[in-house]
RNA sequence: GCGGGCGUAGUUCAAUGGUAGAACGGCAGUCUUCCAAACUGCACACGAGGGUUCGAUUCCCUUCGCCCGCUCCA
C-alpha cells in the first residue's frame, strides 16, 4: 500500500531531517500548516552558522558594506512603490474545464487554450468567480480592522534597505560604491509550496543591495568604464568599474562563498536571464542554482538546478521609485563628479547629459502614474540630467539576494551520503554520513570517554568537554559503545570526535594527556595533546 | 486553485469490522580497551472531525498534511 517512491533520495533526506532534528513540520501536533517549517536543534545550529558566515563575509570582513535590521511590517506605501501591491492583486478566474487560470480583466482577449477560435470569456468551460490573488500576507495595524489599517508582511527584505538608504548613508560614513546588507524573514503566500522547505510561505533571506555610480558618472570622472574581458578576474574592486564589472564581481564573490561552505562548482548551476525574462528596469540577472535531488532535467537532459540566489543589476529603479512615491530625494551628491564635470569638453558633457537624460526618461515613462503627462516626464528627465552636471545622481544597485532556507536544504542534500560496511560475518549495514563542511556543521566536536564504567575516563572526558564548549558547539556522549557514538555523530555531520582512552590517563606515560581525534569523512584518527586540541579544532572550523 | 496518489510508534514497515505488531532508533541499567557488539527493562502510533455500525485504525463523507502533475513563481 506504500506509495510509489517518486524521489527516494529526497524522501530519505526528509526522513533524516525529522529523525535527527534538522527540520520539523510547523504545528505538527495540529496536523501541520502548508508551507511552514521549523528547524530542530541541529537545523537551528546549521542555519545560525550559515547566517553568521554570510554576515561576516558580507559585512564585517569588508569596509564597504554596512548592516541593517529592519521591521517585517512597514508602511504599506513601500509596497506600492516597489510594485508588489499592483502585481500581486490581479483578480484571477479559473476554468474548471480546461484547468487554465486567467486574469479576469483579460478573458475577452486571451484565446481559450482548448478552442483558440474563441476567447476565454466566450468558451463553454465552467468558470469560477473572479478571485483576488494577492501573494502578500495581509494584516491590520492597530485594533480597528478597516482598509485604512491594512499592512503587509514584507515579501522581501530588500525594500527596507532602499527605504533606509539615506539614513544608512548618513550614519555609516560610507559613500558610493557601498552596500547595505540584511538578513531576515520574508513572507509570500505562495500558490503552491513545494519541495520540502525549498518553496515556503515564511522564509529567510540574506540580501545585499550594493549601490554603485551610474556608468555616465564613471565615465565623467574616469574617462572610460572598465569593461569585463574574458580573461579579467575582477577580483578586487576598482573605482572605474561600471555596473557590468560589479555585477560580474558579485556573482564571483557569491560563488566563492558557496565553495567556501562546501558547495563545489560542479554542484552549482547558472542561469543568465534572457532579455525577455528580465524585469523592464533590470539590466542583467544571474541566478546561482543548486542541483537538488528534485531538480528537473532540461531539454538536453542536463540537470541545471534550482535557484539559491539571484544577482540582479537593477539600475536605479528602486531608489527612483521611492523618491517618486515618498517625495524624498534619494540621490547622492558627489564632489568628485562635480569637479570632473567642469573639466569635461562640451561634446563629452552633452553626450553624457543626453545618455543620462534618455535613461531617466525611459524609466519615468515606463513607471509613469496615469496622471503624468509626457511633458512632465520630459521636464523631470531634464532636471535629473541637469543634476548630473552639479554632481547629483541616483545610485544604481547590484542585488545579490539569497534564500537561507534553500541554502540549508542544499547543504543538507549536498552533505548526505551513505556508507555501506560489511562486517566479518558478511552482514552489511548502511549508515548515513552528513559531510558538512566544518564551518557550517551544527556540532563541531563530540567528546567521549572510551568506556562509561571507568570513572577516571568519564571525569577526564568531561573535563575536555568543559574545556572546548565555551569556544565551539560540542557534545558529550557516553551512551552505548564507542562505535555507536561515532555513528550518531556521523548522522549529525559532526566533523571531529575526540576520545579519551587509557593512554590519556598515562597507561603509556609518553601519551599522557593526549587524545584521539577521529575524522568523520575517512574515519582516520590522529593523536593530539589536549593542550593543542582547541587550536586544532578552531583552525579547521575557521580555516 | 485543479487533477491523481498517500496518511499506523521518532524512522522504515506489518496486520485487522472485535481493544494494533516488528525492526531500527530513544531512555535506563549490566557489560564493553576505538567505528551502530550483546543482554535486561521502559516509553512511544492508527493525522483531525463527522457518519454508517452493537462495535471503525479498517467502510463512507469532510477537513488537514505529504508526494506527483498542471498552474503560479515579483
Amino acid at each position: 500500500m506504500a506509495e510509489p517512491k517518486q524521489n527516494p533520495l529526497m524522501e530519505k533526506i526528509v526522513s533524516l531531517c525529522k529523525r535527527r532534528g534538522f527540520v520539523f513540520q510547523s504545528s505538527e501536533i495540529y496536523g501541520g500548516i502548508n508551507g511552514f517549517w521549523d528547524y530542530g536543534p541541529l537545523g537551528a545550529e546549521l542555519k545560525r552558522n550559515v547566517k553568521e558566515l554570510w554576515w561576516n563575509t558580507m559585512t564585517r570582513s569588508r569596509d564597504d558594506v554596512a548592516g541593517l535590521e529592519a521591521t517585517i511590517i512597514m508602511a504599506p506605501e513601500i509596497w506600492k512603490a516597489s510594485g508588489h501591491v499592483a502585481t500581486f492583486s490581479d483578480p484571477m478566474i479559473d476554468c474548471k474545464t480546461c484547468k487554465g487560470r486567467f486574469r479576469a480583466d483579460q478573458i475577452s482577449e486571451i484565446p481559450c487554450p482548448q478552442k483558440p477560435s474563441k476567447c476565454v470569456g466566450e468558451c463553454h468551460g465552467e468558470k469560477t468567480e473572479a478571485r483576488a490573488f494577492n501573494l502578500m500576507f495581509q494584516t491590520y495595524v492597530g485594533p480597528v480592522q478597516d482598509d485604512s489599517a491594512i499592512a503587509y508582511l514584507r515579501p522581501e527584505t530588500a525594500q527596507a534597505i532602499f527605504a533606509q538608504f539615506k539614513n544608512v548613508l548618513e550614519t555609516s560614513r560610507q559613500k558610493v560604491p557601498f552596500g547595505i546588507a540584511q538578513v531576515g524573514k520574508a513572507f509570500r503566500n505562495e500558490v503552491t509550496p513545494r519541495n520540502f522547505t525549498f518553496r515556503s510561505r515564511e522564509f529567510e533571506q540574506m540580501e545585499l543591495e550594493f549601490f554603485i555610480k551610474p556608468d555616465e558618472v564613471i565615465e565623467a570622472i574616469y574617462g572610460t568604464v572598465a569593461v569585463r574581458t574574458p580573461n579579467s578576474q575582477l577580483l578586487s574592486p576598482q573605482p572605474n568599474w561600471g555596473w557590468q564589472a560589479w555585477h560580474h564581481y558579485w556573482v564571483e564573490e557569491r560563488v566563492r562563498f558557496y565553495e567556501g561552505i562546501g558547495l563545489s562548482r560542479e554542484t552549482l548551476g547558472f542561469h543568465h536571464q534572457t532579455p525577455a525574462e528580465l524585469a523592464h528596469y533590470a539590466r542583467a540577472c544571474t541566478d546561482i542554482l543548486f542541483k537538488f535531488p528534485f531538480s528537473k532535467k532540461d531539454a538536453d537532459g542536463n540537470v541545471t538546478g534550482d535557484e539559491l540566489e539571484g544577482i540582479a543589476a537593477r539600475s536605479d529603479f528602486d531608489l527612483s521609485q521611492h523618491q517618486r512615491f515618498s517625495g524624498k530625494p534619494m540621490g547622492v551628491f558627489d564632489e568628485e563628479l562635480r569637479a570632473a564635470w567642469a573639466k569635461l569638453p562640451k561634446e563629452k558633457q552633452d553626450d553624457l547629459w543626453k545618455r543620462y537624460y534618455d535613461h531617466r526618461k525611459n524609466y519615468l515613462t515606463k513607471s509613469a502614474k496615469p496622471d503624468e503627462t509626457p511633458e512632465q516626464i520630459s521636464l523631470q528627465a531634464t532636471e535629473d540630467a541637469n543634476g548630473l552636471a552639479k554632481g547629483q545622481y541616483i545610485p544604481h544597485v547590484i542585488e545579490p539576494s539569497a534564500g537561507v532556507d534553500r541554502l540549508i536544504l542544499a547543504l543538507i542534500a549536498n552533505a548526505y551520503s551513505e556508507v555501506t560496511k560489511t562486517d566479518d560475518k558478511g552482514k552489511s549495514e548502511t549508515t548515513v554520513v552528513m559531510k558538512f563542511h566544518p564551518r557550517v556543521a551544527p556540532i563541531k566536536v563530540g567528546v567521549f570517554p572510551l568506556l562509561k564504567n571507568k570513572p577516571e575516563l568519564v571525569a577526564k572526558a568531561q573535563a575536555v568537554y568543559e574545556l572546548l564548549r565555551p569556544h565551539l558547539k560540542a557534545v558529550y556522549d557516553d551512551g552505548g559503545s564507542i562505535g555507536k557514538r561515532y555513528a550518531r555523530q556521523d548522522e549529525a555531520g559532526t566533523p571531529f570526535c575526540v576520545t579519551i582512552d587509557f593512554d590519556t590517563l598515562g597507561e603509556k606515560p609518553e601519551l599522557l594527556d593526549t587524545v584521539t581525534i577521529r575524522h568523520r569523512d575517512d574515519g582516520k584518527q590522529e593523536r593530539l595533546n589536549i593542550s593543542e586540541l582547541l587550536d586544532f579544532l578552531l583552525s579547521k572550523i575557521r580555516g
